[in-house]
DNA sequence: TCTGGGGTCCTAGGACCC
DNA sequence: TCTGGGGTCCTAGGACCC
């Protein structure tokens, strides 16, 4: 059996267990730049408040239902997902952290555990020890977890929001409820040509032929059918390192010199050496991209990317920024008002055990200045030590009007509780 | 005026090898 | 009228996830 426990809502859910007062109230979290909504309470989702909304869009809406609006605080979510995670940590010794909101535990050898209970009791001590409410589904493999996790949200009254699918009744019963858009790995494109097909619910998908389903939706596709018919198809997945690391972001408002992007991107390639140095690769490849706002349509268009091979692999926040810099050098162009840009770093060798070439060579002893670099910036802050190349005055910087406190990182915030 | 930021896997087709 | 049989690597595009 699978478990699949899921935190509800949990951006929102964040926001609140430091601000008990908001039980109860509509409250929605904003992507970067305050630019969209990508978490709501479920009283913000009653209101009619959808996933993604552009913010400025909705203002009015907000005002009318006092919905309690949050800039995302990502330092606060990953803390509270890893206190999450380690209480999950102890419920099976196979545990698969799917995402920053949910994990797969593995449960196999627990047959003679009553399972409800098992779940329940995960479901208590997480929402006792850390304040943020899960929801968990069991069930004999992950996508029918997926499906009885869904239904302890939705049912959180009946279930005690834990639900386990342990029989063929309930199998069946639970994929003849379940909508097909709503099948984990069935997307708009797959929902929308099977409800041509009068494939509406998740049981009538499995009812489709093996053969269909692989030509039409790949081995991906059958894979899922077949774990949804009870046959464990698909297994916990182990950590594997980062195959591409991007950092890539909007901008708060629109550039049209190269001056300004190539601080930007610089900043770009530096965070991703930074993420690079984590799992110890070195990228062999970089992307940079530019483009203009596409929801302008006063303005001429502009979006390119260039990918370049670099003559030795490194994680050299020094070299990728320069290599970053020599790469937009080549598709900006005069004229436009750019929006967006990114780098892109791929294929990836591993950090001891680089090939070393002929004429060029990484230079060694950035090695060394790197650690140095990271270890003094873990302790006083991101980017306290940082290239001439990146932006010397901070001139820019991301629309975050509704931040929250760092509650859990930053001894800074940590709340005051007057007695 | 304002519209997010990360990732993964699979397939088909072309270029190339012997 | 007929025109081999096996591979690999790379890229673009399409689908999906949170």
């Amino acid at each position: 059996m699978f478990a699949l426990v899921d935190c509800n809502n949990f951006y929102a859910s964040c926001e609140r267990v430091f601000r008990p007062e908001l039980v109860g109230k509509p409250i929605v979290v904003l992507s970067n730049n305050d630019g969209c909504v990508i978490a709501r309470s479920n009283e913000a989702k009653a209101v009619g408040i959808p996933m993604g909304a552009p913010a400025f869009e909705y203002e009015a809406l907000f005002e009318q239902h006092q919905v309690q609006v949050f800039s995302a605080n990502f330092a606060l979510y990953g803390d509270m997902s890893q206190r999450v995670m380690s209480i999950l940590g102890e419920y099976s010794p196979d545990m698969e952290i799917y995402s920053i909101d949910e994990a797969f535990l593995k449960l196999s050898g627990f047959e003679h555990f009553n399972l409800p209970e098992y779940g329940l009791s995960m479901q208590r001590r997480v929402t006792k020890w850390t304040g943020i409410p899960v929801s968990v589904g069991i069930a004999p493999t992950k996508a029918l977890s997926k499906v009885a996790n869904r239904i302890a949200k939705k049912f959180p009254k009946e279930t005690n929001s834990v639900y386990v699918i342990d029989s063929e009744e309930k199998r069946i019963k639970a994929l003849k409820w379940l909508q097909i858009e709503d099948v984990w790995g069935i997307g708009r494109q797959h929902a929308k040509r099977l409800r041509l097909l009068q494939v509406h619910t998740a049981y009538q998908f499995t009812q489709l032929p093996d053969a269909w389903v692989q030509q039409h939706m790949s081995v991906v596709g059958l894979r899922l059918k077949q774990d949804l018919q009870g046959m464990a198809t698909l297994d916990l997945e182990t950590v594997q390192p980062k195959k591409n690391i991007a950092t890539t972001r909007s901008f708060e408002k629109l550039y049209t010199e190269l001056a300004q992007l190539e601080e930007r991107v610089a900043t770009f390639a530096v965070s991703c050496g930074e993420k690079m140095r984590k799992q110890r690769s070195c990228c062999n490849t970089i992307m940079v991209f530019v483009h203009t706002n596409g929801f302008r349509q006063d303005l001429p268009q502009y979006s390119r990317n260039i990918v370049m091979k670099l003559p030795y692999p490194t994680n050299s926040g020094i070299e990728l920024a320069r290599f970053a810099k020599q790469a937009l050098g080549k598709i900006f162009r005069e004229g436009f008002h750019y929006k967006k840009a990114g780098v892109i770093v791929m294929d990836f060798s591993p950090q001891d055990q680089t090939q070393l070439r002929l004429f060029e060579n990484s230079n060694v002893r950035h090695v060394p200045l790197m650690q140095a670099v990271d270890r003094i910036n873990a302790l006083f802050g991101q980017q306290k030590v940082r290239l001439a190349a990146q932006d010397q005055k901070r001139v820019w910087k991301m629309k975050q009007e509704k931040l929250s406190p760092r509650y859990t990182t930053s001894l800074n915030d940590i709340i005051t509780i007057h007695t």
